[in-house]
RNA sequence: GGGCCCGUAGCUCAGCAUGGAUAGAGCAUCGGCCUUCUAAGCCGGGGGUCGGGGGUUCAAGUCCCCCCGGGCCCGCCA
């Protein structure tokens, strides 16, 4: 390994030079070598002396003679400083990345564990706009980097195809006329979300019949069988259907589609309320505005408690939509004595198969033992959250396994909402989406404004391309930008979609990353096979600075095994990328001499290898020609 | 009222978990580079009280406290 291999040869110089607590890290400026120490600044302290002199006199300590990677220690200003011996180390880099090949980098920590990672989880009664998007992403990523870690990963996803939303949807269809087929050109999902969803919202708010018939219908739904459950449970399929089309199109796959219909008929929560119980973690209130009320017990909680208790139970008999949460995330912690049965309901673009929860399905899939289960929701959902994680802890489970990967929403620029005819107030900068107001950029019409403004470029480009082609590294294009744009975000901020910017194909975009990786291959095609990943001599500085990036991949996704975050991962690939381009325009390789071509030659073959890994785990589709 | 999150260049944001050497990108702007491996690229210029104030430390954008501004959450909805 070649950057933790450094690390560790210069903390075993340290030691024995006496010093006990190496304190490597690797520096932001290699001027001041590969890595560096601080432990002169904390044996001050102890010691009394200055920092400069403790560095000198560990730095004159040092015999860096019998170091193969290392080829000086410098002390300057109570930092000591490791520098590399390039002839060695860009050679042990490089046979490190061809040897490894599309592995390099995973530390293979996930081997024989399971994580479950659930994500998307629209309801199935529209089509998905950006922020649903931007869970996907997130999901999927989660999921790409897990896998490349060894682990074996879950996805699923969870259909709400029983609440209210649902109800306003089949409401349209059985009292306001709306024929099950949609215009032509218009998509089932669209027809239902954009048309009939919001004209039924719209009608029942003005009329109390409307409003009445919905509640006849939502109960007829929840009971299982009549006219409105059997034409519920088509259009769940069907919208499902189409919004599983948007999610491949982004690059997503799922391994089970869970219902809630069927969450509710396994029974999993009287189970899971049995124990709350036994375990004194619920009450019946008597009296009060909960009177008639099951509750769970938050007074535990140094937060929640000052909030008071939660409702689990209502009066009229029926669990709270929380209270089915916490027997689902119980389920998924192997904690429940059922378990699903499933039938195949379609198969992902790489051939593997997506299940979905069936009462008379023959497939088992049985859910234990996973170190960790991860869902990907936004953070408004924070609390409810936060109260099925307390819960599953007094429910005697690891509570810690149980991850809220809560990330912000995705809201529109003004200028956009204006486009999508809504009259922000003046105050307002920016405008949240609304599905039930009809107020959202849909995934689908993104990516095809994307697509495009990218075919467009690519014709100009390739006057020769067929019309496929063209057709083909369009979506490409457009699925990398949009991809690239989400993940690129920290979790916790809130991206204010601006429909402009993120046409955008240039800087630090996905586009930039395919153009990139494109620009290298071209370099391959034209050269050989003879490769040295031995430099004829001292290496320069845009050799070196692309060797170093690419030595630190299998760090950072150390560092995202313990912060799991995903951010880091985007802005690494953008930093190789540019850091390919300043080679490529500074450095020649096919025209450089026998020694030199040869050493180029494996550090563009090895930025491919490193760039395609980088690329797999974001979902940036690649690109061998642009 | 209680809780959580955000505040760094004109704009969009990294860096904060594990404090370390002159605070980094992209966009925008100004100026360069295509007889040479794809110019969706590269090079350079200008642009900063890291929201404000205290504190801890040899060292604070990073840790602690207070304040200011913005967002979100607190339903017998989901």
């Amino acid at each position: 390994m070649g950057l933790r291999r450094f690390i560790a040869e210069a903390e075993r110089l340290l030691r024995s030079a006496g010093v006990q607590e190496p304190l490597v890290q690797v520096n932001r400026d290699p001027g001041f070598g590969e890595v560096s120490s601080t432990a002169a600044f904390q044996l001050a302290k102890s010691l009394g002396r200055s920092p400069k002199l403790i560095a000198e006199e560990i730095a004159a300590r040092i015999d860096v003679s019998k170091s193969d990677l290392i080829s000086a220690v410098e002390a300057i200003n109570g930092y000591v400083n490791f520098k590399a011996n390039w002839m060695e180390y860009s050679r042990v880099i490089l046979e490190e990345i061809l040897s490894s090949g599309e592995r390099y980098g995973s530390s293979g920590a996930g081997t024989g564990k399971r994580i479950i990672i659930e994500h998307t989880s629209v309801n199935p009664n529209k089509p998905l706009h950006v922020g649903h998007a931007r869970n996907v992403c997130i999901g999927d990523t989660l999921a790409r980097l897990y896998r490349f870690l060894g682990y074996d990963v879950l996805v699923l996803n969870y259909i709400d195809d029983s609440g209210t939303q649902m109800a306003d949807v089949i409401l349209g269809f059985m009292e306001l006329g709306y024929s099950l087929d949609p215009p032509a050109e218009m998509r089932f999902d669209e027809y239902c979300g954009d048309v009939v969803y919001v004209e039924s919202v719209r009608r029942a708010e003005s009329d109390p019949s409307l409003a009445e018939k919905r509640r006849q219908i939502t109960r007829e739904i929840e009971s299982g069988s009549g006219k409105a459950f059997e034409l519920n449970s088509m259009i769940v399929r069907r919208v499902l259907m189409d919004q599983l089309k948007t999610c491949w199109r982004l690059g997503a796959r799922y391994d089970l589609l869970n219902m809630e219909s069927d969450i509710l008929a396994y029974g999993l929560w009287d189970e899971v309320f049995e124990k709350l119980r036994a375990a004194g973690a619920v009450y019946f209130a008597d009296s009060g505005p909960k009177a008639g009320c099951w509750l769970l017990d938050l007074s535990g909680h140094p937060v929640l408690s000052k909030e008071g208790d939660e409702v689990l139970i209502k009066s009229d008999g029926t669990t709270t939509y929380i209270a089915r949460d916490i027997a689902y995330a119980a389920w998924k912690l192997g904690a429940s004595s059922k378990d699903f049965s499933y039938e195949v309901f379609g198969e992902n673009p790489d051939g593997s198969r997506i299940y979905a929860t069936s009462m008379s399905g023959g497939a088992r899939i049985p859910i234990s033992g996973a170190v960790k289960v991860i869902n990907v929701i936004d953070v408004r959902q924070r609390r409810p959250q936060e109260i099925v994680r307390y819960a599953l802890g007094l429910l005697g489970l690891d509570a810690t396994k149980y991850v809220h990967y809560g990330y912000e929403v995705v809201a529109l620029s003004r200028k956009d909402a204006e486009r999508l005819g809504y009259s922000p107030e003046p105050s307002q900068k920016v405008v949240h989406m609304s599905g039930r107001r009809g107020l959202y950029i849909k995934v689908d019409q993104l990516l095809n404004m994307l697509r495009e403004r990218a075919m467009k470029e690519v014709r100009e480009r390739h006057p020769d391309w067929s019309d496929d082609m063209i057709f083909e590294t369009g979506e490409k294009i457009a699925v990398a930008a949009l991809r690239y744009a989400l993940i690129r975000q920290d979790i916790d901020k809130l991206i204010v979609i601006d429909t402009d910017e993120i046409m955008r194909l240039e800087g630090a975009t996905g586009p930039y990353l395919q153009y990139t990786y494109a620009r290298a291959l071209r370099i391959l095609e034209k050269a050989g096979s003879e490769f040295s990943t031995a430099p004829p001599s001292e290496p320069g500085e845009h050799e070196k600075t692309l060797l170093r990036k690419m030595a630190y991949l299998p760090i950072l996704l150390d560092e995202f095994h313990s912060s799991m975050l995903i951010k880091p991962i985007a802005d690494y690939a953008y930093e190789l990328a540019s850091e390919f381009n300043i080679f490529y325009e500074n450095v020649p390789v096919l025209r450089a001499e026998h020694g030199e071509r040869a050493f180029r030659l494996a550090i563009v073959k090895s930025f491919v290898t490193v760039f395609s890994i980088v690329l797999d785990l974001l979902g940036i589709p690649r690109l061998d020609f642009m």
